[in-house]
RNA sequence: CGCGGGGUGGAGGAGUAGUACCUCGGGGGGCUCAUAACCCCCAGGCGCCGGUGCAAUUCCGGCCCCCGCAACCA
């Protein structure tokens, strides 16, 4: 059985979380789901970055012991995977002394080992109100934004990666597609930056300023900075420095790492760069989402536009809220939320559209066949054609394997992930306007084994949506599939259709 | 000249060197199994100016406008 190795970006934890961090989500949890299906041995995970100054600040601004302060917003992440159905198979975070401090140090060390590491001094703007160092974006008219003081330019020691040394290997890793970034645009985005060749990063900062995080191996007097404690967690999560690499050996090189296109920069020149200095795989590939604003704008606290899963959830339910991230929102551009794009989206294509089939279809086989529809014979289904464009004839059955599977696959595996959900609404269409072709609500008055027929190809086309949505609507695929008796059954045994009385499978929201 | 992405019917999206597609909304018709749902038809569009081509929304150049990134916001 092959492996598959997808992970969600660490989320930093300054805030809690929001429509962003669910949609990246949602989107490696459609990925692993559709992998596990197909039979891969799949391990999924997510997890959150907690170090660093920004962290320590905030918690010092609410009088909190900072180890506890994080707490409370890894859980509201951890609490992601329940809301939303996320499938991952761990979540790691960085404070874990036990599971992920030997993997970073260990990485480190190789690093050190390679000669990669070594001492410089760096220069950055220090803003005695933080203690720390900011940058541009925290000024405002040169002045911090929180202190309204003039930082100042000083200089510190510490200690630097080489990463400068891997430009070329690292260009050449991904113009060869050895290491895929999706989609293109942002891999050559990527490769203009490599063009001007990479500096060597700062990797390390005095534990006097920044204590939260972890200690430089072999240096107490310093704290390693973001790159190694947080890029690390891909490998550490899979036990790598721990006593038990057995999961690092098993699974690394990450299959895909999802990431948002704002930290594109880190995993495509820091996180490579690293790797190769450690001798070790690089991961396969990049998967670039957009990001999602809301009502045309970047989401921030200050706007006050900060769209909350966890609202979604509870008011539409964890499939509503996973169909519209991956249909209506673009997988590699940015997207738009709205609260009234999301109704519509509801309304339109799960009320009207799948919960409604489901719906007429369950109510017919119960009122004119006593919940049972036994498989007609093959020259029978024949008979009920799917009738596309005007001469073009194929039975229900081999337009989905032959017509929408092909396409769905395609998408699917081109990570094309609201195509692919396209592609199983387009099926629905197809049946709903093959509901109106044969009007079996009529047909049933004058031909009771046509209708047999007709009843059986939608209910067979009922479950095959099922089956298509599994990795995207996860449990209304099983409630169509234990609505029409098939629970657990494969593809090949879908024959006999014992339908059940159900609720609507999305109700109407007022 | 820092880098990059965009501007497609009322709205949101897809797409292509040659009849421009989808969803919502608007207008009309049909159906009644279904959650006033479903099906069919109609109106309306490729930012601006040049260039190359038999042909450009699609390629090239310029302009206008919008938006990201700029080394710890998915």
């Amino acid at each position: 059985m092959s492996k598959f190795y997808i992970t969600t970006p660490i989320y930093y934890v300054n805030a809690p979380p929001h429509l962003g961090h669910a949609i990246t989500s949602v989107l490696a949890d459609i990925v692993a789901r559709y992998h596990r299906l197909s039979g891969k041995e799949v391990f999924f995970l997510t997890g959150t970055d907690e170090h660093g100054a920004k962290i320590l600040r905030a918690s010092e601004k609410a009088g909190r012991e900072v180890s506890s302060f994080v707490v409370e917003i890894r859980e509201s992440f951890r609490n992601l995977s329940p809301a939303l159905n996320l499938s991952n198979d761990d979540f790691i975070y960085t404070p874990d002394k036990k599971r992920h401090w030997p993997g970073a140090q260990k990485l480190w060390q190789k690093l050190k080992e390679a000669g990669d590491i070594y001492k410089g001094k760096y220069k950055g703007l220090y803003c005695v109100g933080h203690e720390a160092f900011v940058t541009e974006k925290d000024l405002v008219g040169g002045k911090c934004a929180d202190h309204d003081e003039k930082p100042q330019l000083i200089e510190e020691e510490n200690y630097f990666f080489r990463l400068s040394k891997y430009t070329a290997e690292i260009k050449r890793r991904i113009e060869s597609k050895e290491l895929l970034i999706l989609p293109e645009s942002r891999r050559n985005e990527v490769l203009a930056l490599m063009g001007e060749g990479l500096k060597d990063v700062s990797f390390s900062r005095p534990s006097q300023d920044i204590s939260w995080g972890i200690p430089v191996p072999g240096d107490e007097s310093q704290t390693m900075y973001v790159w190694c404690d947080a890029l690390s967690n891909y490998i550490s999560a899979l036990g790598y420095g721990s006593e038990d690499e057995t999961k690092f050996l098993k699974f690394w090189p990450a299959d895909i790492h999802f990431i948002g296109k704002d930290i594109l920069r880190f995993h495509a020149a820091i996180w490579p760069g690293m790797l190769l200095s450690a001798g070790l795989l690089l991961p396969r590939e990049l998967v670039v989402t957009g990001m999602i604003q809301v009502g045309g704008r970047k989401m921030s606290k200050t706007l006050g536009n900060v769209a909350d899963p966890f609202e979604l959830v509870e008011h539409f339910g964890a499939d509503a809220v996973r169909y519209y991230l991956s249909r209506e929102v673009p997988v590699f551009d940015d997207g738009d939320f709205t609260q009234e794009k999301f109704s519509q989206a509801y309304e339109g294509n799960l009320v009207n559209g799948l919960g409604n089939y489901v719906q007429r279809i369950s109510t017919m086989v119960r009122n004119y066949f006593d919940s049972r529809l036994e498989k007609p014979a093959e020259e029978e289904i024949l008979k009920a054609p799917l009738k596309k464009g005007e001469v073009e004839y194929v039975s229900v059955p081999y337009f989905i394997e032959k017509i929408v599977f092909p396409e769905y696959k395609k998408t699917m595996d081109n990570l094309e992930l609201n195509r692919a959900s396209d592609a199983v609404f387009g099926l629905l269409k197809e049946l709903d306007g093959y509901v109106q072709h044969y009007e079996p609500f009529h047909l049933i008055e004058t031909d009771k084994e046509k209708t047999r027929v007709v009843l059986w190809n939608l209910a067979y086309g009922a479950v095959s949506l099922a089956w298509f949505l599994a990795p995207f609507l996860p449990q209304t695929s099983d409630k169509i599939f234990d609505i029409f008796g098939v629970v657990g059954k494969p593809q090949s045994e879908w024959n006999t259709f014992v339908v059940k009385e159900h609720k609507a499978l999305f109700p109407r929201k007022l």
